[in-house]
DNA sequence: GTATTTATATGCGATTCGGTACATAAATAA
DNA sequence: TTATTTATGTACCGAATCGCATATAAATAC
């Protein structure tokens, strides 16, 4: 048992809450008494236990990242095909992406992507993570599709990436769920026709 | 003429120094101050020509998109190929978003995405841009690639727009321009291929 | 010239901001 | 019990916030 006065808040949920509150009003807009509000604790002891606003929202983007990231390998880890591997991802995303009311999308893609250029730390942060992403996606499609050749492979995750980019901006500007959906899927299709046909990227001229 | 006192500045320039004020700061953080600082002009000037801060920010949305757009008509105006097409599309946002320091990225998908849940009025603005969007890069692709079939039409047009989308993202992360340039051509390269390829959507399973 | 119109300039005013100082409460260690 | 450690709660700081009220300047209309 650790020495003082013990905590009253459960960790885990503050955390959580953290994270919904930058996720839904954006970093600058939040104020620590937001924060308070959300977390019901107060303000010194926000500071105490999480450090300053920065900081917090660079916790909530770990927090954020690692919670997809896990869904992502929990439903992916039995994926056979290219196409149903994406799709998994895909739908697990805007299954994220779409809780809450309003869309409130994705706190890396855009919240943090939008303090990027004023805020160093959280743009290396962004960086790390947007590589991480690419890295993930990139072994899921050489697992699923070990035919494909090299270039196909390099494009279909590269398109993956971006298209997992594309429905946090589109679930952000209020689309409806099965708008994004179909947009999902006609993404997975493309995709995975090009691991499905690799000598296809050769000749484009 | 008009007929009271003139205006002191070029409203061109002002309407550009208010869209880099946005982009780069974002919204929140954008004090008044700040916009009247990059203007040259005064806060109540400011405010008399372009009314509230929110105004300010749908007018600096409405005068981006339609400088890119712009920019996107005339570059692809002669293309021939899907391939071309889209390496044009592509460099050409590259040169926005990276335009000035720090990778500044897209103020629509970007910050204006950032704002969205808590600004109804930029959330419906941000989802009739994105739409646009696509509608563009629909055409483009239906008129360089008239030999793609409907379904690979629909993806190539999806990927396309979530390349745009990923690039906006990955500037502002504080990529490189060589790595950016990459990322769009492995891109376009994929994104031809299955416009050049329509059967190859059909057949995923 | 005089009145009218529009823009600029100064400055206020109530509120909110992030962060912290200080006092109090609740636990353990000795 | 007494000392120590940690968390909570209250109150406050100077600075910055948006929007506007008011006064002045510079043009045209008559």
């Amino acid at each position: 048992m650790s020495r003082g006065r013990p905590r009253k808040f459960v960790e885990a949920e503050v955390r959580s809450a953290i994270v919904d509150c930058f996720r839904t009003k954006g970093y600058a807009a939040t104020s620590l008494d937001d924060l308070a509000r959300a977390t019901g604790l107060v303000r010194p002891s926000l500071y105490a236990a999480f450090g300053s606003k920065e900081q917090m929202f660079l916790g909530a983007m770990e927090d954020f990242a690692a919670g997809i990231r896990q869904q992502l390998e929990v439903v992916t880890g039995g994926a056979s095909s290219a196409h149903t591997a994406l799709t998994q991802v895909f739908e697990t995303a805007l299954d994220i992406y779409l809780d809450g009311e309003g869309g409130r999308g994705c706190l890396v893609f855009t919240t943090a992507a939008a303090e990027a250029p004023t805020h160093p730390e959280i743009r290396a942060r962004l960086f790390e993570q947007i590589a991480s992403n690419d890295g993930f996606l990139h072994r899921l499609l050489a697992r699923c599709a070990p035919q494909a050749d090299p270039p196909s492979l390099e494009a279909a995750s590269a398109l993956a990436s971006a298209t997992l980019h594309s429905l946090g901006i589109r679930a952000r500007a209020g689309n409806e769920r099965e708008s994004l959906m179909r947009f999902a899927a006609t993404a997975a299709e493309g995709i995975a026709a090009l691991v499905a046909q690799p000598q296809a990227t050769a000749a484009h001229t």
